[in-house]
DNA sequence: TAGGGACCTATACCTTCGTATAGGTAATGC
DNA sequence: GCATTACCTATACGAAGGTATAGGTCCCTA
C-alpha cells in the first residue's frame, strides 16, 4: 500500500485533502505542515512514495524547497501543489525533478487520478493549466497597453527610472516618458509607483 | 438539516471540505466556484443556512462581493473563508454583517466546531489568527526604521507624492523627503518605487 | 490610396524627487 | 552635564519625472 505524504501549511486545506484520499482504501496518507517535517518524514523509517509539496508553505522559500527534497530523496517521488503557482513556475519544477504538478483548480476526483498516475511512474503535467493561464493573463493587452507599453511597464515594476529603461529598451529617454504617459492614463493612476503597485497586484 | 454553501474557485480546496463536512450527516453542502454562482445558489429554492464564501474568488472583488451577498440575503448566514486575508481583512468582514471568519489555517475538526457554532447563531472571529498576524508581522522595526519613517513608508506603499504624504502626516515636505531619503538607505534601493515594491513583497 | 494606429523622436516647460548641508528641539541614558 | 538619537525645519540645486505639442516612419485595412 503506497504512502503519500501530504505537506501543507493551511490546516484545513491539508485535513481535508487527506480526509478525502483516505477515502481510498489503496493508499496510507500522512500529513505535515512545514517543509522541515516533510523532510524529516522523507528520511524517517516509513517510505514515502509520493510527497505533494505545496509551493507556499514555511521554508519552501520559492522552489529551492522543492530542489532540497529532490536531491536529498531522490527514491521518493515529489511533486508540487500550489493554487497560485504560474505554468512558468511548474515547468521549472518539473525540470527541476518533481514528478507531478497538482494545480489547487484540480478536482477532488482528477487529483486521485493525478496521485495513481504519478504513482505508476509517469510524469504528471495538467496542459489545461497551462493554457488556462495564458488564456486569463493574456498580457497583451493588459489594460489596453500596445505591446511597447506593456515592456515598459514591466520595466517599472522593476523600479527602474526612464533612461534605463531606454538603455533596456534601446530608445531615447523621450520615448520612453511618452509611454510611461500612456501607461499612466490607461491605468488610471497618477505616478509611475502607483502603476508599478497595480501591475504587481494585477500579477503583472 | 441545514444547508451550507461552500463557494471558491479552487476545485480541489472546495470538494475535499464538502467531502469532509458531508462526513457529518446532520448537513448537507452545496458547493460553487464563484461568486455569481453562490448569489444564485442563495436566491434559489433551497434556502441557504449558512453560505461560506472564499475571499479569493472570481467576482469577490475585495470585500464588495461579501458585502453584496450579506445585503441581498440577510436571511442567510454568511462567513468569509480565506488563506491570506489579514485580521483587518477579517473584522471589517465581521462589521460588514459577516457571520463568521474562517482561516485556512483552521484545522478540519474546528471548522465543523466553527460551523455549528455559527448555524446556532454565534458570530465566529478566532482570536488566535488575529495575535499570530500581529506577532509575525512586527512591524515595528521593519529594517531598522523609526516610528516616523515607517509611518512615511506606509503613505510610499500608497504611491502618494511628498506633498500628499506631508499633509497626511502634518509635516513640511522636506521633512517628508528627509524621511523617504532615509528609508531609501536603509532599504538599500534607489527610489520611492522600488521602496514601495520591496515593502509591499514583504507583507509592508 | 487614404486613413488610422502603433511607434519613435524632438523641443520645451514645469513639477517632483533626491541629495547635501546646517541648525534647532526634546527625550533618554551614562 | 553631555552624548546620543529621533525628530523637525530651512535653503539650495541638480536629476528625474510628467505634460504638451508637433512631426516623422511603418504597416494594416477599408
Amino acid at each position: 500500500m503506497p504512502n503519500i505524504l501530504i505537506a501543507d501549511d493551511h490546516d484545513l486545506v491539508r485535513e481535508t485533502i487527506a480526509a478525502y484520499l483516505s477515502q481510498s482504501p489503496d493508499f496510507k496518507v500522512i500529513t505535515v505542515a512545514t517543509l522541515r517535517d516533510a523532510l524529516t518524514s522523507l528520511g524517517g523509517e516509513l517510505p514515502i512514495d509520493l510527497a505533494i509539496l505545496d509551493y507556499n508553505m514555511p521554508g519552501m522559500d520559492g522552489l529551492s524547497g522543492l530542489e532540497a527534497a529532490v536531491t536529498q530523496y531522490p527514491i521518493s517521488k515529489i511533486a508540487l501543489m500550489s493554487g497560485v503557482a504560474t505554468p512558468e513556475v511548474a515547468k521549472e519544477a518539473m525540470s527541476l525533478g518533481a514528478r507531478g504538478f497538482f494545480p489547487k483548480s484540480l478536482s477532488a476526483e482528477s487529483m486521485v487520478n493525478a496521485i495513481r498516475f504519478v504513482l505508476s511512474g509517469e510524469q504528471y503535467f495538467p496542459f489545461e493549466f497551462a493554457k488556462e493561464q495564458a488564456e486569463t493573463s493574456n498580457k497583451a493587452d493588459y489594460r489596453g497597453l500596445t505591446p511597447r507599453e506593456m515592456e515598459t511597464l514591466l520595466q517599472l515594476c522593476e523600479g527602474k527610472s526612464n533612461k534605463e529603461i531606454a538603455r533596456e529598451l534601446g530608445l531615447q529617454e523621450v520615448t520612453v516618458k511618452l509611454h510611461v504617459k500612456n501607461i499612466l492614463t490607461k491605468m488610471k493612476v497618477k505616478n509611475r509607483t502607483q502603476a508599478a503597485l497595480l501591475a504587481r497586484e494585477d500579477g503583472i
